[in-house]
DNA sequence: CTAAACCTTTGAGTCGACTCCAGGGTCAAG
DNA sequence: CTTGACCCTGGAGTCGACTCAAAGGTTTAG
């Protein structure tokens, strides 16, 4: 019964809120841990793993919801990995779709600044330009 | 008086919802409009134009509160387009750090995905990968 | 022993741009 | 005259991932 932790010092350790683990917690991305006879949360040392797997899974973009799923399926049992595989597959497809998207955005912009640079070089200093009408 | 606008005419013209030019109004894009007595607003057909600007602006990507700066700029006789222009340099600058952001993360994707594949490739099925562990 | 630093729960607030609801008044067609 | 389509206001709900506050109990350092 060495290093139990308190959830202030899986906090500490891992770099994720007291608030946050709280919240994980309640979306079931993290067992209900046992409790001191005062009711403090107390963790093992392998909380701060399962926190770096969710912070993997958040990086890559899986929102909490799914990453409960996994998390769940794992500790029922299951081997989520080909779910996983093809969430991130349609996540990447939407990553690109946002690249895509986003490119065309930065395109249009581009145009629109240009094309503004135009209009207010021609159009004397306090003299309404009227970009917004023209985007 | 021909031709003056209910909120739903000018909603049905624009493709706005009645509840967003309303939502418009309490932000201070839209200016208070007329009142018949029995208390409908009533829109002169320029309407139109405007929410045409908002959309335009809101296309651009400025956020509501900011194009609402603008249009109250340009509604008390200043000509804001010199700011407008700026506030977009500093968007495309946005867009710019967004994009390079989001295919950083798409490559990192791409690398997760590769190894997790080389990883289930040897993993039998049913047997868990532990993908998430190894983002 | 006491004060600070921790822990508990419940519930609300944040951001943005809407969207929807309840509970009422008004207006046009038949 | 009635029915249905419109309009009004004020306020709440939505999405995601937290973050904070209040009001209390516990533990630890000095």
């Amino acid at each position: 019964m060495r290093d139990l932790l308190t959830i202030g010092r899986a906090a500490a350790l891992t770099g994720v809120s007291p608030d946050t683990i709280r919240y994980y917690e309640r979306l079931g991305l993290l067992p209900k841990p046992s409790r001191t006879a005062a009711g403090y949360r107390v963790y093992a040392p392998a909380i701060a793993r399962r926190l770096t797997v969710i912070g993997n899974a958040k990086r890559f973009g899986f929102p909490l919801r799914e990453i409960a799923g996994f998390l769940r399926a794992r500790d029922a049992g299951d081997a989520p990995c080909r779910n996983v595989r093809a969430a991130a597959e349609r996540m990447l497809a939407a990553v690109d779709r946002q690249l895509a998207e986003l490119a065309r955005r930065r395109e249009e912009m581009r145009r629109t600044l240009d094309d503004w640079d135009d209009t207010l070089q021609r159009t004397p200093a306090g003299q309404p330009a009227r970009l917004l009408e023209r985007v």
